[in-house]
DNA sequence: CGCCTTCTTGACTTTGTAGTCAAGTGCCAC
DNA sequence: GTGGCACTTGACTACAAAGTCAAGAAGGCG
C-alpha cells in the first residue's frame, strides 16, 4: 500500500542523507523533498527528528552489515573467498565507501552516546564471525596451514583493514586501496602459510 | 595583555567543547560562557562561527600532535621508548581519549571536506615519522634485529593501533586497552626480534 | 451512498542561534 | 586632560528549522 511505501521512502531518503552529509546536517525538509513528501508527512510517521534519525541509523547499519557480511563468496577456494572478503571490507568507491563513512560516524557517536555502543559492538561481532568463518573454511579444507588461531588471525586482519582503510578514506597519498590490500594480504599470507600472490592477483573490483 | 588573553580563552573553550560534544553541537553562546566572555566578544575575534571552529580545529590538532609526538621518551632503552609510544597512542582515558575523539572527528570530516584532508594527512605524517624514529633508534642501538624495514614496521604498528584503538573507544567488551596493547606488542616483538614481555611488563599509565 | 479511518497537505507557531549595532569602558599617547 | 583606539557589553534582528494544527483527499466498508 501507499502508506508503508511513503514511510519506507522517507527512511531511505534519511539514510542517503545521513551518509552523504552526516547525521547532524540532516534536515527534515530535505528528507521530505528527497522522499517526495511534505515535512508534515515526515512528522506523521516520525514524531520527532530524533526518532526518525534513530530508526534510519539502525536501518542503515543493518544494511551495511548485510551488504558486507551477507552474501556468499563467488570463489570456490577459501583463498579466493578471503581475497574477496578483504576487498569487501576496504572503502572502495561507491557503496562500500558509503558504508565506511557510516561506520566512522558510528564510532564517533558511540563514544558520546553509550546507547549506541551495543550497535557498534554488534556490528563488530558480525564482522568478526564472518571473517573467522572465511578463515576457518580454509583451514578445514587444508588450503591454509593447520593450527592457525582463527580468532587471532581474524582480529588482526580486521584491525589492519580498519587502520589502513581509514587512511584510504582520507585520501592519504601514502596509502591507496591497492597498497592497503597488499599490506593486509602480506600479513595474512604469512599467518596462513600461503603465497601473497594468491590473495592479490585479481584486479580490484570497483 | 588582556586582549590576546580573551582570544586564547575563547579558542581553548571552543576546543574543549568540540572534543566533548562534537563540532556540530558547538554553540557560540556556550563557548562564550565557558571562556567567561559575551557572545559579542566571540564575534569580535571571529567574525563567523565557521572561522572560529576552523581555527579551533587546527589549534586542536597541533596540540594533539604535540602531546603525542612531541615529548622525548623517559626510558633510556629503545624498547622502553617503544612501549611508551604504544601507550601514548592508545585511547587511554583523559587527554588521550580526547585526542582520539578529535582524530576520529577529523577522519569523518576529511571525507566530506577535501580541504581538511591535508590536515589529516599531515598528522599521519608526523605520526609516522615519530614512530619510525623510535624504531630506528632501536635498530641502530642494536636492541632490535638489524635489517628491520622501519617504514613497514611503523606503518603496520600504526594500523594496528588505529584498528584496535577504535574498538577500545567504543568500549567493545572483546577489546580493552590491555588487550590492545599486548596484541600490538606481540606483532611488533616478532617483527623486531625482541621478547613481547619487554614491551608489556610495565603497568599502564592512566 | 455516506461514514470512518488512514494518509496527506499547507499554513502557522515557536524556538534556538548566528550575527549586527550602537554605546560604554578603560587605557595609552600626546 | 583629552582624543583616539582596542576591547567589551547588552539589546536587538534575522533566519532557519522543528514541530503543531485543522482541514482536505483517498479509499475501504456498513
Amino acid at each position: 500500500m501507499a502508506a508503508t511505501d511513503a514511510r519506507a521512502r522517507i527512511l531511505e531518503a534519511a539514510c542517503d542523507l545521513i551518509a552523504a552529509d552526516g547525521i547532524d546536517a540532516v534536515r527534515i525538509a530535505r528528507v521530505a523533498t528527497r522522499a517526495r513528501a511534505s515535512t508534515s508527512l515526515v512528522h506523521h510517521y516520525f514524531s520527532t527528528r530524533e526518532e526518525l534519525l534513530e530508526e534510519a541509523l539502525v536501518h542503515s547499519y543493518e544494511q551495511v552489515g548485510d551488504e558486507r557480511f551477507g552474501d556468499d563468496p563467488e570463489s570456490r577456494t577459501a583463498t579466493g573467498a578471503l581475497a574477496e572478503a578483504i576487498d569487501e571490507c576496504l572503502p572502495l568507491p561507491g557503496a562500500q565507501e558509503r558504508g565506511w563513512v557510516l561506520w566512522v560516524e558510528l564510532w564517533l557517536r558511540a563514544v558520546r552516546s553509550p546507547e549506541l555502543r551495543p550497535v557498534a559492538v554488534r556490528l563488530y561481532g558480525r564482522y568478526s564471525e564472518w571473517m573467522q568463518s572465511v578463515i576457518r573454511a580454509g583451514v578445514e579444507s587444508g588450503e591454509f596451514r593447520s593450527g592457525v588461531d582463527t580468532e587471532a588471525a581474524a582480529r588482526t586482519t580486521m584491525a589492519l583493514i580498519d587502520g589502513f582503510g581509514v587512511r584510504c578514506l582520507i585520501r592519504d597519498p601514502n596509502m591507496d586501496l591497492e597498497r592497503a590490500r597488499s599490506l593486509v594480504a602480506r600479513e595474512l599470507a604469512a599467518e596462513l602459510g600461503i603465497e601473497i600472490e594468491s590473495l592479490v592477483v585479481r584486479p580490484m573490483e570497483v
